[in-house]
DNA sequence: TTGAAAGCGATACCAT
DNA sequence: ATGGTATCGCTTTCAA
């Protein structure tokens, strides 16, 4: 094991310089003689140099990284996320600390931990009580990322509850169901909490009864499954089924079809994301499309110029648009561009609905 | 913004002490009189100072910190391996960095970049060139995940081939299919190249002609979509498609409906991995359960003693079994024991492969 | 243009 | 039992 990393002193003393001057070398700060320069840049390519982190970290006063704290759930939603996030990060050379809570209620204490090792704090929405954000908020930048922080806390999120108003009347007017039935949790996070009011918003907006009480269940597609053989035993069958996002929603699909009911004659379903899947089932997924990767990386910025300018953003609230993708699990005809990753990726077709 | 960090020396001037004494009660190292202890322990307490990390870390010569690199896709394995990999170094009190390099041929620069910054480097397998991982290797300890490393480095890997073998004898010689086709890319990964290796391992083994080339497409879902297409297109039809994974295996299946095939008994479909959804569409897909999160897990046990107890574990190679499990999409029987829960996690029935 | 030296925050050795 | 101090690796004044 070649331990044997060198400091910044051995380069100076092979190439006969002070630690000061390769210090100005490595980084291009101050003025150093060409003569000089390449002499000092010669011992370090030679020796494969590079300046020990927490010496750097130390001096600057500062990490250079960035962490990421999540509840730590699979599926395409969060896989996107952290790769929307990292991929902004590490364009500003700051690494990513990653931190799942597992919804546990100790996990303050880690998160605190982690503080102590990064410039700022990016959380999603629903996994940290109040406090703890505002006392994560005392001590460093933070961003909450799909969600809303406690006041002076900046956010990044989506346009839920429009959307799914439009989506939900798309569905009691112009496909005239009733008895639609919501799967999720609105307890569970924000974005559910959200859609569910954008869900009731819309029968309050046409005088209809309101819902009945939502199928509290996760957001992964087993959790779909589940829920699905939950309303196929009520006696009461919905017409339609509207799901807190598209993992449900291809879950409900699959339970669905597995109890022999043909989607959309039978029952509707629709989702919420616009995971590429949903463009790729039969009968393709209506749901809303919503920008994760986007939202994840703006998340990312926002938090490193904060980080960085050490400016005072508290409370900045950047809301980015999403967008009713009409597809055919709604009862609409199928779209005639048939081509799934033209579909799938940037619809033609939609209730244009940017917040 | 409550910048005001406090150092060990205002605890220690707060306390009437000196830093050395700050320093042997935050770490309860050394002797420290029971009447001292308390008045320090106050002052941390009432300032809730808690120690720079970055100090620590410069005096201790290390970062207790690790990295996981991953390319960077979605979906139900990758998030399993970071919560697998995640949790373990928690528990340890080790902080994770993830680096994703999407499979980027420059990214070398960020993973050495990353070397600087942890104790111990984990590196998905087929994610970066043995070049590479030699000359990390030269830096600090690393652990090769899912995957084999160049002589001396370490891996943590499950038995691919072996089970992928005997899943394809299942199908060759208990359902007599022949024309199978496989579905996956095998230059993308090491366990993809090895679930190919088992698959034309069965067929020599029963001297049965070689299967036609792999249909090469990426691991998710869509991928698998893709592929049924590309299978449905061709002359001459397989009787059952072998996937690289559970996803596309998923993927394909809905394929093949949307074609109006019926599954099995038009076209016989198997996946590898055993996600949680394997068990629950119809029909519930025939495949291999690999531990991941076990996986994962125990990857970031090795990395974690070879970083802390500097031992030399060159080359230790650690191989968790895998498992067929049996259900419908390969045309047996649906099992008796319907319960999904059950078995989805821990199946019954099944040719028990352990390596 | 360059070097000497003072930190940055914590640890650990060596005195006392 | 406690305190002074060198040290870790780097950056950044301040002088020369």
């Amino acid at each position: 094991m070649g331990n044997g990393r060198l400091t910044a002193r051995e380069i100076a003393r092979l190439a006969g310089v002070s630690v000061a001057t390769v210090s100005r070398v490595s980084n291009g700060t101050g003025q150093v003689s060409e003569e000089t320069r390449r002499r000092v840049l010669e011992a370090i390519e030679e020796h494969g140099y590079r300046p020990h982190h927490v010496g750097q970290a130390l001096a600057a006063r500062r990490h250079s990284a960035v962490g990421l704290v999540f509840p730590g759930l699979s599926g395409p939603y969060f896989s996107e996320l952290i790769q929307g996030f990292e991929s902004e990060a590490v364009n500003s050379r700051a690494s990513v600390h990653i931190l799942c809570t597992h919804l546990r209620a100790d996990s303050d204490t880690e998160v605190i931990e982690m503080a102590h090792r990064v410039d700022g704090l990016a959380v999603l929405g629903g996994t940290l009580s109040e406090e703890t954000l505002q006392e994560l908020a005392g001590m460093l930048p933070v961003v909450v990322l799909a969600g809303e922080g406690p006041p002076g806390v900046s956010s990044v999120r989506v346009d839920n509850a429009a959307s799914m108003t439009a989506l939900t009347r798309h569905l009691l007017v112009d496909h005239a169901l009733r008895r639609l039935d919501f799967v999720g949790n609105p307890s569970g996070s924000p974005d559910v909490s959200e859609r569910w009011a954008g869900f009731r918003e819309a029968h309050r907006q046409l005088g209809l009864p309101l819902p009945r009480a939502p199928i509290r269940v996760g957001l992964q597609q087993p959790d779909g499954v589940f829920a699905a053989e939950q309303v196929l035993r009520r006696s009461i069958l919905p017409q339609g089924i509207v799901c807190a996002n598209d993992e449900t929603a291809l879950g409900v699909l699959v339970g669905a079809s597995g109890h022999g009911l043909r989607v959309p004659k039978d029952l509707v379903i629709t989702g919420f994301d616009d995971v590429p899947m949903a463009a790729l089932v039969t009968p393709a997924l209506t749901t809303v499309r919503q920008p994760v990767r986007e939202l994840a990386a703006q998340t990312a910025r926002l938090l490193l110029h904060l980080a960085t300018e050490n400016a005072d953003g508290s409370g900045s609230a950047l809301v980015l648009p999403t967008e009713v993708v009409v597809r055919a699990s709604c009862g609409c005809p199928a779209s005639s561009t048939s081509d799934p990753t033209t579909t799938g990726r940037r619809p033609r077709a939609g209730l244009h609905q940017a917040g």
